[in-house]
DNA sequence: TAATTTCATTTGTAGGACAAATGTAATAAT
DNA sequence: ATTATTACATTTGTCCTACAAATGAAATTA
């Protein structure tokens, strides 16, 4: 097999390299960088070049820029990439189904962290979204999302809270779409949400994964059987 | 609070508006766009500010382009923007810890996908993993590495194997720091690997998920402390 | 000494130029 | 008429020049 050969363009070039240089250097938030031209001339490259992997580093959140100042390090966000890209219509089916499946393992980890750090503030709230629910059996998107969303924020976890709610748009299309080719899919809910604050006030994280287990077995039916 | 108002450069506007253009005419991978010239003269701008936004585009893997033919929309990976900022030096020390709770909570939420998807080859490699430590107490990052690297193979999600598998390097950073803060750390696994394995051969998924949490619980008291 | 003005620097944007590659159209050869 | 060769038009990658705007620093003035 002939490996696909890397041609890469000087601006590809360039963006690797300063990555690296920035590695190296042991470069950290608010410290200044050399400006364009400078990099340009070290780098026997035109300032577009330089500019164009500066503009992607930019946008990663890498660098910022105030304008006729200078460049400094920046705290770049884990997850902005990856949100970007996040369009069902380009993602692959493939990748589709791992997010779905990503979000299912994320739903069963989080249990000790939950336990480790609720408070009777957030079961009070919990408490009060279970209680808007019309039916106990059968959720809502708006429900689901109000419910498990509330979890995400009692990890305490930023970068968790929001990479689930990234996921959410995806979960719910792949879903739907195999909802539509089944033509009756069981979707009742052993484990209530109701059932699973009951747990998460009286019982222990052990518990609380079992029955989030349950709770989710229908879409791990789904995905497990798909392949 | 006065609020940051955002002051988006022509470049910003530009991708974001090509990234809108692509989802409200959902673009698929494969078809076609139009020339560098023909979207500038359209949104106005010079061709530099569109192509520094394609270059952004380009680096996410959104669209790719084989010079002097053309531009096609392509399929991103969702993981590369998160690769290239995965800095330990630049990501700040929130981040990082919750990089750490991450992946605690993707080890815990495995098992289902585990016990679903083991076949008898994945079982015997575990076995020579295992058979090749030569404490059974306390494995070396490389023996530990094999042994979960393999678990998040058998998984069968690629996404999420990739995913652990970035995760690896800020998660030993993070370990190293708090293990160098703390004079003496209680690293003793009430749960080994072999302990782990033995689960997967004659256990259930709901044993094996108390298995595993045993096995990480020193991780956990470590983060868990730390808040 | 304090206030104001001027200046130098640096990024953002525009626009022009050209090489290289590639598919296509045009031309030549059998 | 069909095939092989050649020329051409297109489009991206790269380089270059230019200039406005903003900002901190320096210089000037009050």
């Amino acid at each position: 097999m002939l490996e696909p050969l890397e041609s890469l363009s000087m601006t590809d070039r360039v963006e690797n390299i300063l990555r690296e240089y920035f590695e190296q250097n042991a470069f950290k938030p608010g410290d200044s960088l050399p400006n364009e031209m400078e990099m340009a001339k070290k780098l026997n490259v035109s300032r577009n070049v330089v500019r164009e992997a500066l503009s992607r580093l930019r946008m990663l959140g890498m660098i910022e820029t105030r304008p006729r100042k200078g460049m400094i390090m920046s705290q770049p966000d884990l997850l902005t990439g990856m949100e970007k890209v996040l369009n069902p219509f380009i993602l692959g089916t493939e990748n589709l189904k791992n997010i779905f499946e990503l979000r299912l393992i994320l739903e069963m980890g989080i249990a000790e962290f939950l336990f480790a750090r609720k408070t009777e503030k957030d079961i009070e709230e919990l408490e009060a979204i279970v209680s808007l629910q019309s039916n106990d059996f059968e959720a809502t998107k708006e429900e689901e999302i109000a419910f498990h969303g509330k979890l995400y924020e009692m990890t305490g976890n930023d970068t968790f809270k929001r990479f689930q709610i990234l996921l959410m748009p995806v979960f719910n299309h792949v879903f739907t779409d195999y909802y539509k080719e089944k033509v009756h899919v069981e979707i009742s809910k052993p484990v209530t949400h109701r059932d699973l604050l009951e747990v998460m006030r009286n019982g222990t994280s052990f518990e609380f994964r079992e029955a989030m287990f349950k709770h989710l077995e229908p879409y791990y039916a789904t995905s497990l059987k798909k392949r």
